[in-house]
RNA sequence: GGUGAUGUAGCUCAGUUGGUUAGAGCGACGGACUCAUAACCCGUAGGUCGGUGGUUCAAAUCCACCCUUCACCA
C-alpha cells in the first residue's frame, strides 16, 4: 500500500449503555477494528477512540427502576462493553464516556459559540406530560390505540401494524408507560438549533465526503423534505448536562453523544504528549476523521453533526461510513428463538476470531444488512480457516520440523507463484481501504486454494521417500509456508490472535503489510501447534440454548394485591373450541378470521396469528377460547371471543391446545 | 401510507458501461490421495437470475407495473 504516512482518527458509534453488548453491536466494532488494524499495519498513524453514551431518558428510567443511580448503571454496562470488546480483540486507543468533564466542557463551549452566532433560539412547544411522575414523556413512553387502524398498545410515534406516524396526542386512549395514567399536554420552552440555515454548507460537505450512494440517496430525500430546526433541549428531570444559564433545561442526549467522540480524543490527548488536539479537530486540520455508524443513525451524523461542528468552529468529518443491521438465521434477532445472542454468551462457547472472520467475509461498504446464519457460519469458518488456510501450514510444518530440524530453504522453488501472492498485496489492500472486506476475504481464500493445489501437485510426501529428492521437499514446504505466511499477513487485521500464533510459529516478531511480499528464507521455525480448532455444532447449539435461558421472562413474586380469588378466575368462561374455518382477512396484516365450533354455538373470532400460522393447517384443530369476552367491533367485523396463545408476537405465537379427548364446548377450569 | 433498498444454484454471495453455453465457495453425489485438525485434489449434478409486460439484433443487466423481505419517516 502506498506511501506517505496518513494521520487518521476513527470512531465507532458510542454504545448506549442501558444493556449488554450483543452480536449486532459487534458488527460495527469488528468492522471498525479491522479497518483500523489495517491502517496501522500499513504504518499509518491511526487512532481509534470510542466512549459510552451515558445520558438520556431511557438510562434515567432504567436506573430508577433498578433503584440505583444512572452513574452506577452506566458504569456497570460500560464495563461490560469494554471487557467484551477487549475479548473480541477490538483495540481502542481510548474508551471514555459522555458523562465526563471533558465532554461537558466541550459541549458547553460549542453551545456558547452557537448561541453567540445566533444559531440557537427558544420556542415554546406542547408535549405530553405525566402528572403523576412529574415529567415530560418522550413519544416512545406513551402508548395507546392507533388512530388509523385501531391496533392497540402502539408507541406514541408510529404504529407497528399499519405504519402510520403521528404524535402521542393522536392516540386513542393514550397512557404513560411509566405511571399508567393518561398524559396531559403541557407547554415548555425548548432550545432549537437552526439546522435550516446549514443546507448549503451541508450539501457542500456531502459532496466532499464521498458517502456511499445509498447514504446520499437518503440525504437527498431529507433535503427534499426540507431541513427542520433541531430541538436540542429536554426538561428536568433528565440525566445529562444542564444547559448553562437555565435552571431546569438539559442538553438532549443526541447533542452531547457525538461530542463524546471529541471528548474521548481530548481525554487521550491530555495523557499523550505527542498528540495535539488542534491537529485533529481544529478548523484547518489536515488529519482524516471517519465515523463508523449504523444506518439507523445516519440522520444525526450526516446532518446535525457536521452542521453543529461547522457552526461551533470545528472541522467536519472526512466521511461517515454506515453499515447495515445484523439478522441471525435470516431474521431479526429474537429472544424466544435464542438468536438474541449477547457478546458474552458467544465468548462462553466460541472463538472470537471466528466471528471476526465471518463478519469480514460478509461485510462490504454498503448499508445492506448482513446475516449471521449459524449453519453457514460453522461450515464457512471450518472450511476456510481450518480446512484451507491453517491446513497449508499444518501440512508443510511436519516435514520441515522432522526432516530439516525446522530449517527453511534459502530460496523459493517457484518464485512466479509467490509473486502471485505478493502481487495480490495491492488489490487486497485496496479492498480493505474501501471496506470491501468480503472481496478481500474471497481473494485470500482463492489464493489459499491455490496454495493447497500447489502442495498437492508437488507431493512432498512422495518425494520424502526418495533420498535424491529430499532437498525438493524442503523447497516445496518452504514455498508452502511462505504462501501461508503472506496470507496470514493479509488476514492480520481480521484475525489478529491467529496471526500472533502464526508469527510465533514462524519465529518472527512483528509484521507490517509489506512483509507479505518479502519471503521468509533460511530461518528456523518452531513446532507447529494447531492455530485453530474447528467449530463444533454442539457449541453453537449450546450458545443458542443459553441465549434462550438467559432471557426467559422471570416470574415475579406477586404481592397480595395482584392475587385473584377462585371466584375471580371462574368469571372467565374458557371453552374448548374446534376451528372449522380459518382464512386471512383482507387488508389486515396480522389477522386470521376463525370460525369456531364451541359445542352448540358457532362464533367468528379474529386472531392476530397470521404470521405464525398457515390457515389451512389450523382447520380441525382444537384451541381454547375465552367465551364470555365482550364482543368487539373491528374494522373487519365483530370478534366474538379470544383464542388463547403464548409468545411475544409476530411469528412467535403458540396456540394453546387441549389433550386428545377434549370436545368443543367443554369448560376449562 | 411515503421514500429508499432488496430478491441470482440447497446455503452464503460475485456478476463491471446490456453481448458468446449465468459464475465462485460451501453443501450433495462420484473418484483419487493419505502430508494435513476426516483436512486436501480431480470431476458431476443443480438456476425460465422474484413475477408480468415493454425497449433492443441482444436483458440477470435498461423502463413500467406487481409481489417478497428490510430500513427510514427527525
Amino acid at each position: 500500500m502506498p506511501n506517505a504516512q496518513r494521520k487518521i482518527l476513527v470512531t465507532s458509534a458510542l454504545p448506549y449503555v442501558n444493556g449488554s453488548p450483543h452480536m449486532g453491536h459487534l458488527v460495527e466494532y469488528i468492522q471498525t477494528d479491522i479497518w483500523v488494524r489495517f491502517q496501522k499495519l500499513c504504518g499509518h498513524d491511526c487512532i481509534y477512540v470510542c466512549a459510552s453514551d451515558a445520558h438520556g431518558t431511557p438510562i434515567m428510567l432504567k436506573a430508577r427502576e433498578l433503584g440505583i443511580t444512572p452513574e452506577r448503571l452506566t458504569e456497570g454496562f460500560s464495563k461490560e462493553f469494554v471487557d467484551d470488546f477487549s475479548d473480541f480483540g477490538i483495540e481502542f486507543d481510548n474508551f471514555h464516556t459522555t458523562h465526563s468533564p471533558e465532554n461537558e466542557a466541550i459541549v458547553g463551549g460549542m453551545y456558547a459559540t452557537l448561541r453567540e452566532s445566533g444559531d440557537i433560539y427558544t420556542r415554546t412547544i406542547e408535549q405530553s406530560y405525566d402528572e403523576k411522575e412529574g415529567m415530560f414523556l418522550p413519544d416512545r413512553f406513551v402508548r395507546g390505540t392507533c388512530p388509523r387502524c385501531e391496533t392497540e398498545d402502539q408507541y406514541g410515534d408510529a404504529c407497528e401494524n399499519c405504519g402510520a406516524t403521528y404524535s402521542p396526542e393522536d392516540l386513542i386512549d393514550p397512557v404513560s408507560v411509566l405511571s399508567g395514567t393518561t398524559p396531559v399536554k403541557r407547554e415548555s420552552e425548548h432550545y432549537f438549533f437552526k439546522l435550516s440555515e446549514y443546507e448549503e454548507r451541508l450539501r457542500a460537505w456531502i459532496s466532499d465526503a464521498t458517502l456511499d450512494k445509498n447514504v446520499v440517496a437518503k440525504l437527498d430525500e431529507w433535503f427534499e423534505a426540507g431541513l427542520q430546526d433541531w430541538d436540542i433541549s429536554r426538561d428536568a428531570p433528565y440525566f445529562g448536562f444542564q444547559i448553562p444559564g437555565t435552571k431546569d433545561k438539559y442538553f438532549y442526549v443526541w447533542l452531547d453523544a457525538p461530542v463524546g467522540y471529541i471528548a474521548s480524543f481530548k481525554h487521550l490527548c491530555d495523557r499523550t504528549d505527542s498528540l495535539s488536539f488542534e491537529d485533529y479537530w481544529g478548523k484547518d486540520s489536515d488529519a482524516e476523521v471517519y465515523h463508523f455508524i449504523g444506518k439507523d443513525i445516519m440522520y444525526f451524523h450526516t446532518l446535525f453533526w457536521p452542521a453543529v461542528l461547522d457552526g461551533a468552529g470545528f472541522r467536519t468529518p472526512t466521511s461517515v461510513f454506515a453499515h447495515g443491521f445484523l439478522t441471525v438465521n435470516g431474521q431479526k434477532m429474537s429472544k424466544s428463538r435464542g438468536t438474541f445472542i449477547k457478546a458474552r454468551t458467544y465468548l462462553d462457547h466460541l472463538n472470537p476470531q471466528f466471528l471476526r472472520y465471518y463478519y469480514a467475509a460478509k461485510l462490504g461498504p454498503t448499508i445492506e444488512d448482513i446475516d449471521l446464519n449459524l449453519e453457514d457460519f460453522t461450515a464457512r469458518v471450518n472450511s476456510d480457516l481450518v480446512g484451507k488456510l491453517v491446513n497449508i501450514a499444518s501440512r508443510c510444518a511436519g516435514f520441515i520440523s522432522k526432516r530439516f530440524d525446522g530449517q527453511l530453504a534459502n530460496s523459493l522453488p517457484d518464485p512466479a507463484l509467490f509473486a502471485e501472492f505478493s502481487g495480490a498485496s495491492e488489490i487486497i489492500a485496496g479492498h480493505f481501504e474501501c471496506r470491501e472486506f468480503s472481496k478481500a476475504m474471497r481473494q485470500v481464500m482463492a489464493l489459499a486454494d491455490k496454495a493447497n493445489r500447489y502442495i498437492d501437485e508437488n507431493k512432498p510426501w512422495v518425494m520424502v521417500k526418495d533420498n535424491d529428492r529430499i532437498d525438493e521437499v524442503q523447497l516445496v514446504c518452504t514455498q508452502g509456508l511462505n504462501m501461508f505466511r503472506s496470507l496470514m499477513v493479509y488476514l492480520t487485521p481480521v484475525i489478529p490472535a491467529v496471526s500472533d500464533g502464526a508469527r510465533a510459529f514462524l519465529g518472527e516478531d512483528n509484521w507490517r503489510w509489506k512483509d507479505a511480499s518479502i519471503p521468509l528464507l533460511g530461518s528456523r521455525i518452531n513446532k507447529f501447534l494447531p492455530l485453530l480448532t474447528r467449530v463444533e455444532t454442539d457449541h453453537v447449539q449450546a450458545m443458542v440454548l443459553q441465549s434462550q435461558e438467559n432471557t426467559a421472562v422471570p416470574i415475579d413474586d406477586k404481592s397480595d394485591d395482584d392475587m385473584i380469588s377462585i371466584d375471580d378466575f371462574m368469571k372467565v368462561d374458557l371453552r374448548i373450541a374446534r376451528i372449522d374455518k380459518a382464512e386471512p382477512v383482507e387488508d389486515a396484516d396480522k389477522l386470521l378470521a376463525l370460525t369456531l365450533n364451541v359445542g352448540d354455538t358457532t362464533r367468528n373470532v379474529f386472531a392476530g396469528i397470521k404470521a405464525a400460522y398457515d390457515p389451512e393447517t389450523l382447520v380441525g384443530r382444537h384451541v381454547i377460547v375465552v367465551a364470555n369476552l365482550a364482543p368487539r367491533k373491528m374494522r373487519f367485523g365483530i370478534s366474538e371471543g379470544m383464542v388463547l396463545a403464548a409468545g411475544p408476537g409476530g411469528e412467535d405465537i403458540f396456540l394453546l391446545a387441549p389433550d386428545d379427548g377434549a370436545k368443543p364446548g367443554m369448560r376449562v377450569k
